[in-house]
DNA sequence: TAGCTGATTGACT
DNA sequence: GTCAATCAGCTAA
């Protein structure tokens, strides 16, 4: 399974955040392939956004500072794993934090998962739902996301949505920079702001 | 070593 | 609307 090119995830996050979405999120970790639509995404920056791990928090340096198109997974209020694309070239530190997908492929394995129903809009949501969703985890963090197991693909349908902006969710510093990104009208975006 | 924080979720009033 | 769960990684000492 190939994912979109090396050369789409070097380019600044906020370009990334806003072109990825639409595009398929596939996983084929476990028994069951599961994927799902990308409808909702953040842009973290580099140690000039306050909110971003790459300004306070020096483990994830090595990711950040690489080359784009890797996955960073971490846990957060230790329970949930959120699922990030490293975007940039190496030296310029930036990610695009996947908020919510729709799903696409697999629903009933996602459903056993979360252990809600195959239709409800709980399975994929919000950031901690749909890597439980995907089976996705730490083992996960690192990942090349141009090949492999979880890999970033794009429809070959056309990109007729409309893209709306406004400011990231569930963060305590920048809390007004306007980085996040969601496709218009999709019920599957998180709720709450 | 001890204490604190957080890019969340789900249960409860 | 409020709030607890639960822990890696940070800071202070």
């Amino acid at each position: 399974m190939t994912g979109l090119p090396r050369p789409f995830y070097l380019r600044p996050a906020k370009t990334v955040a806003r072109d990825i979405l639409g595009c398929v999120l596939v996983s084929r970790i476990g028994r069951t392939v599961t994927a799902g639509r990308i409808v909702e995404t953040e842009a973290y920056l580099g140690p000039d956004d306050a909110a971003s791990h790459a300004a306070f928090r020096p483990s994830s340096r090595e990711l950040f500072y690489g080359d784009g198109g890797r996955a960073y997974v971490y846990r957060i209020y230790g329970m949930h794993w959120c699922l990030n694309a490293i975007t940039g070239k190496a030296g310029t530190p930036g990610c695009v934090l996947i908020r919510a997908v729709e799903p696409v492929v697999g629903a009933p394995a996602m459903a056993r998962r979360r252990g809600v129903a195959a239709t409800a809009r709980e399975l994929t949501n919000g950031p901690g739902k749909l890597t439980e969703a995907l089976a996705i985890t730490g083992g996960e963090n690192g990942a090349d996301l141009t090949d492999g197991r979880l890999v970033i693909t794009a429809l070959d349908t056309p990109r007729d949505f409309a893209i709306a902006s406004g400011p990231r969710i569930g963060i305590t510093r920048a809390v007004d920079v306007p980085l996040r990104f969601w496709i218009r009208d999709n019920v599957w975006v998180s709720r709450r702001a």
